[in-house]
RNA sequence: GGGAUCUUAGCUCAGCUGGGAGAGCAUCUGCCUUACAAGCAGAGGGUCACAGGUUCGAGCCCUGUAGGUCCCACCA
């Protein structure tokens, strides 16, 4: 019995209803089950300042499609969700939010700061989930995890201190990148270069008991405040002379080497370089190359300290801008030209970073890399789209050391300890009882944070339980499929699979599959700076959740961006629409009948043909999802369901529905309709969760819900290979008629005798079999088959198609000229096709290289365009 | 500087391992045909960027050219 569907689709009366039963059936619950086989994906956790955006609305579809997928294949599903406390992202806001309320960190103290941090986790933290839900994800929330939370927390120390007593995670003074607004390192991900206008100042330095000068260019003079050499080619007979000697600063009246570095490009400029090893990478690298001392000018607001002399105090800015002043007039400035160059900036702020030295600590990448290299050069990982591979390699290929130190308070504090006695640094996940150097029990923890990304690149078997060896980690881990953007593979990807080889010695996922963009109409990256931004739930509200779903999937490639426009949104409406009233009218139609699963023989050509049709649709979504081609597969199924379903089998089997004196046909026909839709609304269930759902249950009462209910699979007892030739004859006839009718203005409602005449009486027994529903396609008041033109009037319209010719009779004289230029036409594309075929087949290189089903196939195609050529010849013939 | 990627219908994009060019939207023409006008039936529209090459056969493979996008490097 089926329970009747309201009118017209309406996403909003269902979708938060159903996954309200879906949550309260604990559908989404997986726990460790031996019976079967696992399939797991750790969802990336959101931010908890994160709003739902479109990036987030796809990758938590392509999360939930597979999911879903799966679990329908009778996997033991499991979708492990939670949230990143996203340090520094985290920090800053909260920060802004105490500045409205006229507070500074500072003033609130460490402890403070973190209540209320907390607090913000409290209020925000769960907003993102509320939004994950409305999208129909399906995550295990009972499983949800932080990963500031108790468990992670262990995870993240067990690493520390182990990596450290490896010899893997340092502390060292380096020069590192600073963000003077965040007022913390950064590591080398997390800059971000931008083009910018900005000038190059040439300027000389006198050379020490000697009246030549020493000529140069910078792009950030201030620095010289912190020079400590300058630098020529040692092959550059220009300077030769030269090296050796010192020359002697302004402002500060240093005196420095002239040194010889075989990084000084001689080309580039005035080939000399300035050397500033404490504000510049590679001046440090040359300082360490010369024994250089190394002289810090910044404070970390990056104004000028007291290594800066006149010019300390001053924004770094301020002082570059005093400093060329004062080089022009003391006639040191050489000349001003417009130079644009690539400054790193930081990723969150912006603020250009500066480059320092300082103590922080950093992982040694040499070794750790190693096995993440191996895994997917040998494919034990694999990546999706597989170009993501020269991304990756690119970046392990060239890896530095990482700096994970970092100067915030939100975030999990490095469990290092300093003796307060003798200054000894202790490792160790709990403060020491007393220092192993001289005894003491006083001791100050490390007062930075780590890197946020130290505590996700454990996410796959944290959240699995590790450092505990528990069920679920034995069970689930590794994990199957990590669906992320490209745009995060250094940040994240990369840094979870050598974690994943380093703590569990074995690899955190098998595929990696990779999403783009989500862009704006225009092609823009959707920002808030630009406005432009189209808020995912505000599509749900208008169009539903299944509508987004569908629209984010359709019609891309893995790894490729997309652009998001309304107008996609409602074609994916309409397809709801679509399914929604295909369903509706075959509810209709079982209202009050008993449907029995028909014998065999009872089914009709027309049941046969979409029976096997659908089955061959199963095979291939089922190899397309397989494969993670998301996009084709659900391209198949919307095109299975509106092109064969609704607009041919549906109308197939209208006449069959209203004729209730052949109860027969009436049930196989109900049957096939109810059997094509279930199956159907399975294979969309992935990607269209409600209105599938919804559907499902009104149909049948067997299963209470698609979500569980199993996924279909091939049947060969379902594969009809004649009726589906013989369906596509039948629809030939019909679009030729209809394209006929419309060429001449027929209006539907006039109805025509059809005649199909052929001398293969099989051909002629096609027509019989489904001569109810051929004629009410066509629009035949009647059909008749015959082996011959007997009664067939001169004037008739014929259409011609593979082994019969169609003729109508229409009362009106027909314009003969009309009909002449007609199949004139059809003679000639038969030529064409033809010409192209005997092409081939007489092609003696073709017949003896070619696959032999390759030349069977078009030995076929000349055969039938051999016999539609001759009755268009003798059509013509006739007529002429 | 290195690398990736794109260039297919008016627009946005699919097109898996090479075997007769597709979808959605838009346009045009008919239809309120008792599931759906968020619809039905039809139509028009593409030397698949360009030039070579491999192949019996190329949108797909190779080389080069032009233009766009992105990533990495950072010559101070």
């Amino acid at each position: 019995m089926s329970k009747e569907l309201a009118k017209t689709y309406d996403p909003q009366q269902m979708e938060d209803r159903l996954y309200q039963k879906w949550l309260k059936k604990k559908y989404f619950h997986a726990q460790v089950d031996h019976s079967k086989k696992p399939f797991t994906i750790v969802i990336p956790p959101p931010n908890i300042t994160g709003q739902l955006h479109m990036g987030h609305a796809l990758d938590n579809t392509m999360q939930d499609i597979l999911i879903r997928f799966k679990r329908m294949q009778g996997y033991n599903a499991l979708w492990q969700p939670g949230t990143d406390h996203a340090s520094i992202a985290t920090e800053v806001k909260i920060i802004e939010k105490l500045k409205e309320e006229g507070i500074n960190k500072e003033d609130l103290g460490r402890e403070g700061f973190l209540e209320r941090a907390w607090e913000w986790k409290k209020e925000y933290g769960g907003r993102i989930i509320g939004q994950l839900k409305k999208l129909g994800s399906s995550c295990d929330w009972d499983r949800e995890r932080f990963t500031m939370d108790e468990g992670c927390n262990k995870a993240v120390t067990e690493v520390f201190c182990k990596m450290h007593e490896k010899g893997w995670i340092y502390k060292g003074s380096r020069i590192i990148n600073w963000c003077p607004v965040c007022n913390t390192s950064i590591s080398d991900a997390e800059v971000e270069y931008e083009e910018q206008d900005g000038k190059f100042w040439h300027i000389k330095y006198p050379i020490k008991d000697s009246e030549e000068f020493l000529e140069f260019a910078t792009t950030r003079p201030e620095t010289m405040l912190g020079d400590t050499a300058v630098a020529v080619n040692p092959e550059d007979e220009r300077y030769q002379h030269l090296i050796g000697k010192t020359v002697v600063l302004p402002f500060v009246n240093r005196e420095v080497p002239i040194v010889a570095d075989a990084y000084v490009d001689r080309e580039f400029g005035t080939g000399v370089v300035k050397i500033t090893p404490a504000h510049d990478p590679n001046d440090f690298e040359v300082g360490k190359r010369h024994n250089l001392p190394e002289i810090n000018i910044m404070n970390d607001d990056a104004t000028i300290n007291e290594n800066g002399g006149k010019f300390a105090g001053m924004d770094r800015y301020e002082a570059r801008k005093a400093i060329v002043k004062e080089l022009e007039e003391m006639g040191l400035l050489v000349k001003i030209e417009d130079h644009v160059h690539n400054v790193g900036t930081h990723d969150r702020c912006k603020t250009t970073i500066e480059p320092m030295i300082k103590q922080q600590w950093f992982v040694k990448m040499d070794e750790l890399i190693k096995p993440a290299v191996e895994a997917v050069k040998s494919g034990d990982i694999q990546l999706i789209p597989e170009r993501m591979n020269k991304t990756y390699f690119n970046w392990t290929d060239n890896i530095r050391d990482w700096c994970i130190s970092r100067q915030l308070w939100w975030g999990h504090r490095i469990p290092a300890y300093y003796c307060e006695e003798c200054g000894e640094t202790v490792v160790s996940a709990t403060e020491p009882a007393s220092c192993p150097k001289c005894g003491c029990t006083r001791f100050k923890q490390d007062e930075d944070t780590l890197d946020t990304w130290f505590s996700s690149a454990l996410w796959p078997f944290s959240t699995l339980g590790w450092p505990e060896e528990t069920e679920d980690l034995k069970y689930f881990y590794p994990t199957d499929v990590l669906v992320t953007g490209y745009d995060i593979i250094f940040f994240w990807v990369i840094r979870m699979i050598f974690s994943g080889f380093e703590q569990m010695k074995e690899k955190p996922f098998k595929t990696v599959l990779f999403h783009g963009l989500v862009r704006d109409s225009q092609g823009r990256k959707m920002s808030k700076s630009l406005g432009n931004g189209i808020d995912p739930l505000e599509i749900i509200e208008q169009y539903g959740a299944d509508a987004l779903r569908l629209t984010l999937i359709t019609g891309n490639a893995p790894g490729n961006d997309m652009r998001f426009y309304h107008e996609r949104v409602e074609a994916s409406r309409n397809f709801a629409n679509k399914v929604w009233n295909a369903s509706r009218f075959i509810m209709m139609n079982m209202e009050g009948k008993t449907i029995m699963e028909p014998a065999a023989a009872a089914l009709e050509p027309a049941d046969k043909w979409i029976l096997s049709k659908l089955n061959s649709l199963v095979q291939e979504v089922t190899e397309n999802m397989e494969s993670f081609e998301l996009g084709i597969a659900v391209q198949k199924v919307y095109d299975f369901i509106w092109d064969e379903f609704c607009d041919w089998y549906i109308e197939m089997v209208k006449p069959r529905l209203y004729n209730s004196d052949n109860a027969e046909s009436q049930n196989s026909a109900l049957w096939t309709l109810r059997t094509v839709l279930l199956d159907a609304l399975k294979l969309l269930h992935p990607y269209m969760p409600f209105v599938t759902e919804e559907i499902f249950c009104s149909l049948q009462s067997e299963e209470e819900s698609v979500m569980v209910s199993s996924w279909p699979v091939y049947r060969e007892e379902r594969s009809f290979e004649k009726e589906e030739k013989d369906m596509e004859l039948i629809k030939e006839a019909v679009r030729g008629i209809r394209n006929v009718r419309t060429e001449m203005n027929v209006p539907p409602s006039k109805k025509a005798m059809v005649y199909v005449v052929s001398a293969q009486d099989e051909v002629l027994e096609i027509f019989r079999e489904s001569g109810l529903f051929f004629a009410s396609l066509a629009y035949a008041s009647e059909v008749k088959t015959q082996a011959d033109k007997s009664g067939i009037t001169e004037d008739a319209v014929s259409v011609v198609i593979p082994g019969a010719v169609c003729y109508m009779p229409f009362v009106e004289l027909v314009d003969i000229s009309k009909e002449i230029e007609r199949l004139e036409k059809e003679e000639k594309r038969l030529m064409g096709e033809l010409a192209r075929v005997n092409g081939m087949l007489s092609n003696e290189k073709f017949i003896s290289k070619a696959p032999a089903a390759k030349i069977e196939e078009e030995k076929g195609k000349l055969a039938k365009y051999q016999q539609m050529m001759e009755q268009v010849k003798e059509r013509l013939g006739q007529l002429r």
